[in-house]
DNA sequence: TGGTTAGATGAAGGAATCTTCAGGTTTGGA
DNA sequence: TCCAAACCTGAAGATTCCTTCATCTAACCA
């Protein structure tokens, strides 16, 4: 197993020109491709930029080795995500606490669900690629945004949002991956339940209610 | 990355004597160790044989492969917490919803975070040797446990146990590879949340109350 | 049009591991 | 004590991939 370096992944060459741009994004897509057609334990460096009608070398022209360009791709994928919780937790501001929970919970499983092998794919390489760094990172980002939401709330909560946000943000993406890695569970009837959970969780939480 | 080849993990001999009991324990507790001290991407067979104190060809007279070398660990680790589960289920047959719930959270928590490094070391490898498989495996056991202990419950639910139990075992994996990949937000306060929102749960599916 | 820079090429070097197997050692029973 | 079966050994074969770099082509600008 060839040691993956974890060093910098800022690429060597910014894109330039509009051709080298164009480049990029075949590589980027074509990794997609190849992990989704080939698998994990096929991905070569040489595959993907065949496939993406470049070769070899001008591949690590602009991803200094395998790892960056996984993590890169990996990166994005989860970007679109958090970007899907964020515009949730801006439109719900101020709502009750019940609303956020539903829009939340719709939110997140339709970014992340959108294309579920993707997703899987993803999966399968983070640990090769250091993806909990990157998935912390960028959770982190999603954690806060529902922190403040929920402190905008218009019924105040029991608990400080913080911890909140860091439950429900642990209950999604916990949740997420297990529908992500057993498709068959995937169903209306899941994205119910759990809304049914969010919500009474976060109605438990009223101040005027006992714990 | 060479081919991790999925064919059979039965071993290629069984044990006859006690001698090569001990060898096949001291390469499977070895292979835990190596993976702890020099992560997935060291983790050869040469370096596991050493460990264990012997040679590379005595480990692969018991284990076909690297591959299924590292997925019997997993399996191991994953049914011990199968077990727990289970255990919780047994002891909470007909007691009330809520209890369950807690009960479980407590179990589930416990054996997963009894040891953190571990866990979260055997996750990294699940990714390269179909570790969702075997995951979905022993996991289908556990929420069938769970399934059939809500069936028993006290107060009846107004939505099927299956469902039910489906939600539940889902929130405990997935949380709990939350937490076991980010040991910071592991503390007190995280089990009380968890079982705060899983009782909440449960007390929302009482048949008198509306959904 | 000519020069300079950006971009692309791909054969080949180099580094690692996995896995085998022919042969040596230990164990346990007759 | 002796033998057959069970075990163990570890050098070396066989593969596979990552990454480099000297060289070639296209694009841009004066």
């Amino acid at each position: 197993m060839p040691t993956l370096s974890k060093q910098t992944l800022n690429p060597r060459k910014l894109p330039k020109q509009t051709r080298s741009a164009a480049t990029v994004s075949a590589i980027l897509e074509a990794t997609i491709q190849v992990l989704l057609r080939e698998g994990k334990e096929k991905l070569t460096t040489t595959l993907v930029a065949q496939r993406a009608g470049v070769s070899v070398g001008t591949l690590y022209q602009y991803f200094p080795n395998k790892s960056a360009l996984l993590r890169e791709v990996l990166r994005r994928h989860l970007s679109e995500v958090a970007e899907a919780v964020n515009r949730v937790c801006q439109e719900q501001r101020g709502a009750r606490p019940e609303a956020m929970g539903k829009a939340l919970v719709r939110g997140f499983l339709a970014a992340k669900l959108r294309d579920v092998k993707t997703s899987a794919a993803l999966y399968s390489v983070g640990s090769d690629v250091d993806g909990m760094k990157i998935a912390r990172q960028v959770g982190a980002r999603s954690s806060r945004a529902i922190e403040t939401m929920l402190e905008s709330a218009s019924e105040p909560l029991a608990v400080d949002a913080g911890t909140a946000a860091t439950m429900l943000y642990g209950v999604l993406s916990g949740v997420g991956r297990t529908l992500v890695e057993s498709p068959e569970r995937v169903s209306p009837g899941v994205r119910e339940e759990l809304e049914q959970m969010v919500c009474s969780y976060l109605r438990s939480l009223r101040v005027k209610n006992a714990r």
